[in-house]
DNA sequence: GACATTTGACCACG
DNA sequence: CGTGGTCAAATGTC
């Protein structure tokens, strides 16, 4: 892994030097200095790709777990983050503790997006009360969801990864114990078609290069930033966990398909959500989302 | 002007 | 009372 690193980072310092020299570099030295760098982004593309099948055939285990699910990102579901997951969001549906959940029923609960989901319906929820002055809803938020996504590896890393839905970011904040803050983005359209749809966003303490994206309430909107595609394959999900069920056995099979259902509309959207994570880079069509150059 | 992010303050919850 | 989630004014970009 230090090795990859390596030439990630000597391929920034060809950019660095390209950037520095770039008034004065003529066509041909710039096309050469381009070839450099797109090559050694490659290798260390490849490379990286080789650590990731000796850890996902070595992580049969019930050990960190990457799912290599695009070219442009991974998703690591660690064991300790699904206990924790499914101690949050599975309440009394799920415990830790005895077999571990098949990969199959983990694919049927990403929906075979490649990502992990369930739900925890919460009932109520605080009237719209019109005399106080502002409505701050924390609980009872509706259906929850934790997935870890990598950084792109190419270009702005600190970019969450995009999930071709438009987000709104609405807030920051510093979390106790957390290296870095937690970003805030509800769905753009939230106001248009009323989508309650939020996530959050954190990069791991350990690992900066992965976020830890937690999605919340259910997309009403179906506006997504890319339409989706038959190109636009489910990407390859290996994900396995030490999460387990209670001491009776729990079948995620249709229950599952109404949470994805739930989770990202109904309508036949949730039956096929290739769009989530698409293998080709989504275009940022949506130009403001996610700028970072203030 | 519309729509985005930033950021300090406010507020709910444990 | 501390922490985390949200609001909303200020500000930036197109």
């Amino acid at each position: 892994m230090e090795e990859v690193m390596s030439v990630i980072f000597q391929g920034l310092n060809m950019v660095k030097e390209l950037e520095s020299s770039l008034p004065e570099k003529s066509p041909e030295s710039l096309s050469t200095s381009l070839d450099e760098i797109t090559k050694t982004f490659g290798d260390a593309n490849e490379q990286l790709k080789i650590v990731l099948e000796i850890r996902n055939t070595a992580l049969n285990q019930p050990k960190p777990v990457i799912a290599s699910c695009s070219d442009q990102m991974l998703m690591q579901i660690e064991p300790d983050m699904m206990q924790e997951y499914w101690l949050r969001c599975g309440g009394s549906m799920l415990s830790q503790g005895t077999e571990a959940m098949t990969q199959r029923q983990l694919m049927a609960l990403d929906g075979g997006g490649g990502r992990i989901s369930t739900t925890t319906e919460r009932s109520g929820g605080s009237g719209s009360g019109s005399s106080t002055p502002r409505q701050r809803r924390r609980k009872d938020e509706g259906q929850e969801q934790t997935v870890l996504v990598a950084a792109l590896r190419t270009g702005n890393t600190d970019l969450p990864p995009d999930d071709n839905h438009t987000w709104r970011k609405y807030g920051q904040k510093e979390i106790l114990g957390s290296k870095f803050p937690r970003a805030y983005y509800r769905c753009t359209h939230q106001k248009l078609y009323n989508c309650p749809a939020k996530k959050q966003v954190q990069r791991l303490n350990d690992d900066p290069f992965t976020f830890r994206v937690t999605y919340r309430g259910s997309h009403t909107c179906h506006i997504y930033s890319t339409a989706p595609t038959a190109s636009a394959a489910a990407p390859t999900a290996l994900i396995s966990s030490t999460a387990a069920a209670t001491g009776h056995s729990v079948d995620y099979g249709p229950a599952v398909l109404d949470i994805a259902d739930a989770m990202f509309g109904s309508g036949g959207i949730g039956a096929n959500m290739d769009f989530i994570f698409p293998s080709n880079d989504p275009p940022q069509h949506d130009h403001h989302r996610f700028r970072r150059d203030k």
